[in-house]
DNA sequence: TAAAGAGTGGACTAATTAGTCCAGTCCTAG
DNA sequence: CTAGGACTGGACTAATTAGTCCACTCTTTA
């Protein structure tokens, strides 16, 4: 009941005031982590005071939860884009690309978002279910793409199209890691590779 | 210069205790990361005291220098253990199950020691110079392990085993990753499994 | 238009933190 | 056995941190 009445802004004022603080602190996490971000730096950043942080959140943990959930809609939004209008192996491999070329972007700095809340939150009930429900609608978005190439393709196979998701996930989180410690994009690219080949054999 | 000066302890007495500092600060730093793990900790669990650990180490990044040394040995260690007898894909199933099994054993919380410590440091030129060294030795170890298995099976296919080891590698950092945020072993077992499957269908 | 409550500004506290400093003890080489 | 340096204990500082509090302003509604 309690977290259901802090939280709630009632005028449009107050909304924008939240998503400011949201916002902030989501791109301070991303660039330092959870505990580098101080409030302070999340107010100074927002142009907000600490009795309007307060007001929308009742101590730093809520603050994260509202990050989480707001890293998951950023993360999921630029990849459902992509895989929404997936129908055919090439689609995939464009969005392999797509996803290499992001991270190329940023000098491999970084790496995922929702992964590195993972290993500094992981440990914490409920941000690490929140992270999980990330992940399982990431996976969601991947069976849906792999679905439409199948139904396409006309061949139907007998495969697992969630097991297939799973390890196309463990790819990109493992290539994106390892990209970001060797500032290179060649394990994201190799690890990807061969995850779709997998989806190939399965799939076709 | 300076930083050859600081650190080498010269007697049986200094070594004991700077290796108790290192060794209470990897643990807590498994435990609760770098930036969660306070000097003030450290002292107390390796019962030592301020001056003590400022006169084996600059500062506190020095101190996770070392931290990241002793963890790459650790995690080395486990791994050169399994893959140094390596010469059939059947003991390359069996790394597999081992590393499964250790995930298991700690309810998969925690992940890689080294991947969180990447997730954490990456930013920082020195830590991701070394951990992208310890990647590198791991890697070796991998290559080395599938040089036997293709020397014990006698055909000789043209791949790289380099490219092998790093998709290995990205498979169970991602599928870590994966059971940490599940909490299932799951994920992990699904990545290495595409991942040896990929090892399979090159060497044998 | 006036009351009520949403929203705001910012000073304040208490705890924790990294890092400094010095007086002292222990060990070893000459 | 003694000087010098390695090593140690712990008090201390200065900065930063999460979180509290209260007086104040704005906005809505009756």
């Amino acid at each position: 009941m309690a977290s259901i009445e802090i939280g709630q802004p009632l005028t449009a004022r107050g909304k924008a005031t939240r998503a400011r603080i949201v916002e902030a602190a989501t791109e301070l996490v991303r660039a330092h982590g959870v505990a580098n971000t101080s409030l302070d730096a999340v107010l100074a950043a927002s142009d907000t005071s600490k009795s309007q942080l307060y007001h929308y959140f009742a101590d730093k943990d809520d603050l994260v939860l509202a990050v989480i959930q707001r890293q998951t809609e950023c993360v999921l939004a630029t990849h459902e884009s992509h895989l929404r209008k997936l129908h055919s192996l090439a689609g995939l491999r464009r969005w392999r690309d797509a996803v290499v070329e992001l991270s190329r972007q940023t000098d491999c700095a970084g790496g995922c978002p929702l992964g590195s809340l993972v290993s500094e939150l992981a440990e914490s009930p409920r941000p690490r279910e929140l992270l999980a429900e990330s992940f399982a609608r990431w996976e969601a978005l991947l069976v849906a793409g792999f679905g439409a190439i199948q139904a396409r393709s006309g061949t139907r196979r007998d495969c697992d199209l969630t097991e297939l998701a799973t390890v196309v996930l463990a790819a990109l989180q493992g290539g994106l890691l390892l990209a970001q410690t060797t500032r290179s994009t060649r394990a994201l690219e190799l690890a990807l590779d061969m995850a779709i080949d997998r989806v190939e054999a399965q799939l076709a």
